[in-house]
DNA sequence: CGCATTGTTGACAAAGTTCAATTTGCGTGG
DNA sequence: CCACGCAAATTGAACTTTGTCAACAATGCG
């Protein structure tokens, strides 16, 4: 997807962050941001860091974690196109980054600066109500998150591997790609990367997903949505 | 303390839901609510339930946990006066209950029903943005929670010291009195009943708290923010 | 006193991590 | 086209942490 004329969105492009505005302010808001390219392994935003930027993801698919005291990530959520981040900006006093945010493929994204960001709310009411539903959405996400961690590796990495199908999977000749490596759904399911690995070739044995090298293919997400509820 | 005339507020009572609200609207709202009194292992609200009814810690303490598929408690955080549950009623459609909240000490609360919760957030525009804070502020919490999850079972029960003496602790002779079992700190530290017995043993022995059947007291919370930090 | 709740301790088992040694897959440049 | 080199992935073995279970001790209440 490539950035056309500014303010144009992809076509099926939905956010919640736009709801419940009229297609004219939608039209204005979107005037009001900046456009910019980002790429894999692009820091978007640093977790502490002044919160100066709000963004909307157009086009490609990001990570959202926490940095860990030894520096080690604890991933949060898959972003994909229609999420909006730097909410700090305008929700919290001192405006700090709560999150870090990593682009993981390609694509752009709409900024509003910290004036611009805090002129909309006080222009656009509407956006207040629909911010709601956008911190609700992530609430909700995180302790599903929070709930996982409960459950043993098995099941962590079986529900990585269903979030990430239905949120970054492409749909191939035998099922639904995804380009992750080991070590990437590892600390997504947050296990070292040798657990991942042990469980992964487990499951090719039993005939339930294919690996190659940077990628895994799954044939149907039901054994795994399976594995996640129960043993 | 004692509920009084309709719409008292213990002194020195501060929430952020009713933040930015004049003097007025805060006695407008509040006397749209109704008293109610809880008692300890009352359940005020019960995940995946209907959402019907937003309420507002008066007095008292509470717990918010999640369950999980097997039944156990997933410890999400104290719930102190000031707090607002029940966000779900005007959040979320269809409205459910997303987390299960208990109380732990006698107290009493403020509930609006659905109908009069929804129209104080139409009457009250500031209203939400007041709300936006306090999902923000819950956010925030519960990622740091999944920080804490990530930790080694040491840490885990140190924080939960730390987090338990700010929200619930009475100030003793010895140091910061918890009542609270040894049970009650396992589930929040999300560790098995025998492991938090093994390691408070060892901090009695190490002289950083005192043990008492159904009680703890700590000195001082340094030692045990040293331990959450670091090894 | 008798009883229920709460807490302690040890022996053992299970789940995961760590580390080192290898292997596999894949792009690059000779 | 092939060999090289690197990143990704695999595997085994030792080790650590934590959970499980059983027995028992301490506390407090009626």
């Amino acid at each position: 997807m490539k950035p056309t004329s500014p303010g144009a969105l992809p076509p099926g492009f939905r956010s919640t962050f736009l709801d419940g505005l009229t297609p004219r302010e939608i039209k204005a808001v979107l005037t009001a941001a900046k456009q910019e390219r980002i790429l894999p392994r692009q820091i978007l935003q640093h977790e502490g860091d002044q919160a100066t930027r709000l963004w909307l993801l157009v086009t490609g698919r990001v990570a959202a974690y926490r940095l860990s005291n030894d520096g080690d990530k604890l991933f949060l959520r898959w972003g994909v196109p229609g999420d909006t981040y730097g909410l700090a900006t305008i929700l919290r006093e001192p405006a700090r980054y709560i999150v870090t945010v990593e682009a993981v493929q390609e694509g752009f994204l709409l900024v509003w600066d910290l004036e611009s960001a805090r002129t909309l709310v006080l222009r656009y009411p509407s956006l207040s109500k629909a911010l709601n539903s956008v911190v609700a959405e992530y609430l909700e996400g995180v302790i599903d998150v929070l709930g996982a961690c409960a459950q043993n590796a098995k099941q962590r990495l079986a529900r990585v591997l269903v979030e990430s199908a239905r949120q970054l999977g492409r749909i191939g000749r035998e099922g639904i790609e995804l380009e992750l490596t080991n070590e990437q759904l590892a600390v997504a399911a947050h296990m070292s990367l040798f657990t991942a690995s042990r469980k992964l070739s487990k499951w090719q044995k039993a005939g339930i997903l294919t690996k190659h090298r940077g990628k895994i293919v799954l044939p149907s997400l039901s054994p795994f949505e399976k594995i996640v509820k129960d043993p």
